[in-house]
DNA sequence: TTGACCGTGCACGCATCATCCATGGTATAC
DNA sequence: GTATACCATGGATGATGCGTGCACGGTCAA
């Protein structure tokens, strides 16, 4: 298990803090696109800085891309998940499937029922 | 997103440091088992401290069991998967397939073949 | 005029993880 | 018989990643 093994490198950096779930959060999105503010709301306990950071860190890697809606007010940052990005999802469905096997409390997370979710 | 989402909790135990580049190192075992030395050569930069930590919080969830031979000497302690661990190398090949599909440069882990290993 | 919203980024504090070391019991080297 | 290495684990102390709090500049509604 070499440090500069792919699949090492990769796991190390999906796993990092709040990655899989931003990219859960705009695949919900319709078009696979979300706003910042969105996307703030809806990862309880993100905060702004990090969402910043991790965003960035996305687009350098071609999982989203970054669009500034500069026509409206106040000017909106739309975030939209790349083909790459999306393939990530089946990654998430699998922990998915995994959780609602093995854990049986299975809470729904608000309005979205994970038993039957985008997912 | 609930905090309480059963996705949502498992994502973020599943991608604590290390989780699942332990659980993948003790799948390439035989049987499914390698003993605590092993693994922490295995895992390159990996300290015995967090080692120990996170086999033990994977005992309690129930991914893995323990079990020290007292008759060798010095004492071998063996890890082994469960059937839920198994099937948490699922999302590891997950994660390996998107790898080798948008990750062109694919460096190999030493003797695993990341493109034909035990994956 | 005042306040709210938008996305970002700074300075600072805490939690997680790394570094280093200690343990006890036994096998091998000398 | 003395020394040294291995095994798995856990404590004390540092470094780093992430959270907290706050500020920005620009434009809208009140």
């Amino acid at each position: 298990m070499d440090d500069a093994c792919t699949v090492n490198q990769t796991v190390r950096y999906l796993t990092r803090k709040w990655m899989l779930l931003i990219i859960l959060e705009l695949y919900k999105g319709s078009s696979h696109t979300r706003r910042f503010s969105d996307l703030k709301d809806s990862l309880d306990g993100i905060t702004p800085k990090v969402l910043s950071e991790r965003l960035k860190e996305l687009e350098d890697e071609g999982i989203l891309t970054r669009k500034v809606d500069a026509t409206a007010f106040p000017v909106k940052t739309e975030y939209t998940l790349t083909a790459s990005g999306l393939e990530i999802v089946d990654v998430i469905r699998g922990i998915k499937r995994w959780a609602l096997k093995w854990k049986i409390e299975n809470i729904p997370c608000g309005i979205q029922d994970c038993g039957a979710c985008v997912l």
